[in-house]
DNA sequence: CGCAAGATTGAAGTACGTCAATTCCAGTGG
DNA sequence: CCACTGGAATTGACGTACTTCAATCTTGCG
């Protein structure tokens, strides 16, 4: 049930049988949220974590001019604000995009998690500071990159945290967003996101059919956009030297 | 010495006599660090938590293309990468901006002032979190809004988080930063920053004596760039309907 | 089969970047 | 007190990456 999670902190430490029943235990209260329907909506002051067993949610803020701004993207094995209680309320929203299964831990649950001794503890605490280390990037991506690397250095990302939760097949994964969604990410317009993705297929850079897409040339990729995967800060694979 | 830090962390909570001795004793080790000077650069692997006592730092990237992106300012009473050791190295580097104090607080000194009983841990959190959530907004701003109210809003910002410590005077503060530093904050070349900041004065928005920033009428700015400080978490202070 | 939502296209406008020159200003040395 | 310097701010002319609007075409799905 919580695989995604389990292999993600393996990545950074190895966890014992226990830890494992631990979080299967923690996210025994799943609930299924339709797309379009928010997880947690901005104002709110939620209770429990939520972890995402399955689909794609986003993180988001409305501007007042009618704006959407796509904060992030909750893929399976990522935790949602672990520690937002401690904040009177939420200043953003998560929502679905597709159908996602969600796990509701408790907050007390999860403050017994991190206190647990050991390995487990750690690996959430470090799987939270890498998601703090995508956002600083994402904000180098939004402030520095043209459109065209910009969302190529978006493919990379999504198509190594997919693989990093088993979520890939060679180098091909679904990512399940509309030119919109991309749009409302990357601050830019539907039309340009459109011309730019046929760029990058014209390039042969990538393939898509589909919600599915298809890294041609995952070293290509990574050199036209620039990308370096150290912010991951995954063990193992990718690195890249400059 | 820990003066700002204490004036922020009581936004949020009441600290005790104590809990003020404890960080003042921790803020021993202080350094000076000259302008252009690294505090952290990136790949290292840091032993101490670093205080800002005095001056400011950025948090920032080097491009492959040669641009700097900055991805936070780091002013009195902030405290750098509370957890960063937890990570096998740094992804970015820290820079005074001008002449900075910088406390150094030993990794061991700061998991123990963590893990006390009471306030202090939970003050120091939430101001984590808070920094958080200003990179989520920076991220709204840099990818959804124009030069002007993108400037007008980081303008903003600084103001509030200013006050927070005891830097402002009435409503203006210092801004040591060139325009070509803004620049690579905001994702925008200097000329442009330039041709903005004289839009912002003809507005009547701001004005500008040397380094000094003074906000004419803060309601107006607000209004003009959609600021709405919920992010920063403050108590009290600026609340925004809409 | 039929309908929406999404993807694609074309044409025209604009907010920004680039380049290169000039002016301003704080600090330094005489 | 002034002249000199180098960094920062400012200006003008011009180029371009993006946006906007509005139409059409495609696709998944009841």
């Amino acid at each position: 049930m919580v695989k995604p999670l389990i292999q993600k902190l393996e990545q950074f430490a190895k966890l014992s049988d226990e830890d494992r029943q631990v979080l299967e235990d923690a996210a025994r209260d799943v609930k299924v949220i339709g797309p379009r329907q928010d997880i947690i909506t901005e104002d709110d002051e939620p209770n429990d974590v939520h972890l995402i067993l399955d689909g794609w949610a986003a993180r988001y803020k409305m501007i007042p001019n009618g704006d959407r701004a796509i904060l992030a993207y909750l893929i399976p094995g990522d935790l949602c604000d672990i520690h937002v209680t401690l904040l009177n309320q939420m200043d953003h929203s998560i929502g679905a995009l597709s159908t996602c299964r969600v796990a509701f831990i408790p907050r007390q649950k999860m403050d017994e998690i991190m206190r647990r001794d050991g390995q487990l503890g750690r690996a959430i605490w470090w799987s939270t500071l890498v998601d703090e280390a995508i956002l600083r990037e994402w904000l180098v991506n939004m402030a520095h990159r043209s459109a065209d690397k910009r969302l190529a250095h978006f493919i990379c990302e999504m198509l190594l945290r997919s693989k990093a939760v088993g979520l890939t097949d060679d180098d091909s994964f679904e990512l399940p967003l509309t030119q919109e969604e991309l749009g409302d990410t990357m601050g830019l317009s539907t039309v340009h996101v459109n011309r730019t993705l046929q760029d990058l297929r014209a390039q042969g850079l990538i393939t898509s059919r589909g919600k599915r897409l298809i890294v041609n040339d995952v070293d290509r990729l990574f050199e036209f956009s620039d990308y370096n995967p150290n912010y991951l800060h995954q063990v193992g694979g990718h690195k890249r030297d400059r």
